[in-house]
DNA sequence: TCTTTATTTAAGTATTGACTTAAATAGCAA
DNA sequence: TTGCTATTTAAGTCAATACTTAAATAAAGA
């Protein structure tokens, strides 16, 4: 198993985890334009894309002076993978309450 | 949308995202039966129950001298939407990815 | 009531991490 | 080469947080 705890922790920072979400929905951007959302020095953005990048979540390219940047799906898809495995058991577990209230109703 | 950052905090740190782990496959278990995986205080575990406790992602109840903890499946299922969300997008881009090497590839 | 067990709350410390400004690097263009 | 644009790296500061020990709370039992 992957470190999940790193990419949780990537994602924990509000800044980081609009900018996954902005580059899930409109796919490669530079680093300069994912600035623009945000009132924090260019620097500071540098700095949450290299978490990214080191933790998996995101890929860069260089295109001329520009650095573009994208989700990398890998990274995101070993958190779905845990959700995946954690419904099952929180399923199950859903399924056997509801199985307890039903017997408790039949005995009314 | 719920503040799924603060979810990804709690899962940051190494010991919560492993009670969270175990709450799932072995159901409730108490504070002092939590503890024993690990070689930090009890109030070190407390403060961390507390954390998963305050972003709903885990519920707790009284047994006599003891606290129940189990899984809050409503905390985690918010992060499920949001994977499920992510993934619509990831797909279709590897989908496009696919697309543009297949046409390259007739191309030859 | 007094004691024991289980856990939390309080208070203080040390590390981590998000930010800043200033300086460095990379590529393109005059 | 010199300059311009885009971005990163470096260095330092401040706030958040994970831990500790000591004290408080809660429930049960002698």
């Amino acid at each position: 198993m992957p470190d999940l705890t790193a990419s949780f922790a990537a994602l924990a920072d509000p800044v980081r985890f609009a900018i996954v979400d902005r580059l899930l929905r409109e796919g490669e951007l530079s680093a300069g334009e994912i600035g623009k959302d945000f009132k924090i020095s260019g620097p500071a953005i540098s700095q949450h894309l290299a978490v990214l990048h080191d933790t998996g979540l995101v890929q860069r390219r260089r295109m001329a002076q520009r650095r573009m940047y994208s989700v990398e799906p890998k990274g995101l898809s070993a958190i779905s993978d845990w959700i995946a495995e954690a419904r099952k058991f929180w399923e199950a577990s859903l399924d056997r309450l509801e199985q307890a209230l039903q017997n408790e109703k039949d005995l009314k």
